[in-house]
DNA sequence: TGTACATCAGTGAACGCGCGTTCACTGATGTAC
DNA sequence: TGTACATCAGTGAACGCGCGTTCACTGATGTAC
């Protein structure tokens, strides 16, 4: 065990920044070596369960699949996790941090209207093309077998849709609109961006020519969309 | 199992129908006692699976767990389907075919385009109502774990698409319009249809005010759409 | 700084269990004469 | 219509296997003095 996890620290070592946060968020003292350690099985446990729900959903995942995968004692997944379920809900968390920084870059933009939709459209595309197994892991267990997982991105997206509600409501063409219509609105464009986000999750990084395809068909979308809300007050 | 059978077939009796109208299909000639019973049990493997499908997925469903709902002995499941992804594909086209004659009703109706959309709305709810557990099989599975019964239901979504398209095709509001434009708003309005009835699903059927809210608010996400079509070509 | 004791992440063996698949079988149904 | 043979949906026993979970354990790390 003790040259397996050497071994691991050293594969995990792009970890280490994630430890150190850690560290800093509980006050800037170091984690001992014990502590530390755990960090990095827990994440090597994530990582594999990640790449193995690649090609199959979390129900079908074994826990003993996973643990072989790693490296590690079956008996051992139970220092981590409660269960699979509790992995899964670990796994979200972690796919919608990275998402957030995303979206982060599509506000800071500031830009006229269809240059916005042409760096939504293009952010959607990085994210999927940078974080393909997050994404897929949460288009498969949106509507999954797995219960708290299915609540966990739930209430991510809901999240999501009311940040981008509040972003809506703040800009002038939102004038004169019902909270209610904002709300609407935030959760007809949150809905239109994962099913982008999806239709991104199977162009094969061989093939940029069917990404510019779908990309176009989705800056299309959302401009016929953004047509609709300006026309909305009009009757 | 001659007993069990016989009783299974007059739990099922409401499948005469079915095999009557296969028998029609074959040629009129009735189809012989033992091959309807063999329909029968198919029938009731299907049904069973459905059941069992509203708390998990097709990757986590189980040949035993599935053969003993049905009682019936484990090796006789592989009288009608070679597997579980078989069998998922035959759900997806037992629920594509009363997918089918909703979209006959919203057709069947000429109305203005307010009454439309009503329609539609109200055509997707008694869908969802009627066929709940076929819906969530196919919200689940869509992007799930099992690859054929993803590509049987990405089928059935295409061909919906482009039957939508070739009916937006024909309408006048679409003068001007781009096949690549149309088939562009085709997927728009199949995806948000599909993200309606997903939003459904999770109406209690003793919550009927929920649901009118759900209505409510596809409605006017709907309307926006359209509006944006309406002036898609004003610039 | 050195020593003695506590902690606890990870081990490995063991458990009972239900799984998918195979196979030779049975007996009702179907067919040919 | 009656008889002899063929078909085949469903049976039940058997198989080897990998599963999730438990438990007492080990030994490096952490702590108190």
């Amino acid at each position: 065990m003790f040259t397996d996890t050497s071994t691991l620290a050293w594969r995990k070592s792009a970890n280490d920044c994630l430890l150190d946060d850690v560290s800093h968020i509980l006050g800037d003292r170091p984690l001992g070596a014990r502590q530390a350690q755990k960090l990095r099985t827990r994440q090597a446990l994530l990582d594999a369960g990640l790449r193995l729900l690649e090609h199959q959903s979390l129900s079908s995942l074994g826990l003993r699949e996973l643990t072989r995968e790693v490296g590690v004692a079956p008996a051992g997944f139970y220092r981590h996790f409660r269960d699979m379920s509790d992995l899964g809900v670990a796994l979200v968390e972690e796919s919608f941090g990275s998402l957030r920084e995303m979206v982060r870059a599509i506000r800071g933009e500031q830009a006229k209207a269809d240059e916005v939709i042409d760096g939504t459209v293009e952010v959607i595309a990085r994210y999927v093309r940078e974080h393909r197994p997050h994404f897929r892991f949460i288009a498969r267990e949106r509507y999954g077998g797995v219960q708290p997982v299915r609540e966990a991105i739930a209430d991510e997206l809901r999240l999501f849709a009311e940040e981008l509600a509040s972003d809506l409501a703040a800009q002038p063409e939102s004038e004169g609109w019902s909270p209610q219509d904002i709300r609407m609105l935030a959760d007809l464009y949150v809905d239109h961006m994962v099913m982008i986000a999806i239709a991104f999750l199977d162009v094969s990084p061989e093939d940029p020519g069917s990404e510019e395809e779908i990309a176009n068909i989705a800056r299309r979308q959302l401009r016929l969309i953004r047509l609709g809300r300006s026309h909305w007050l009009d009757d």
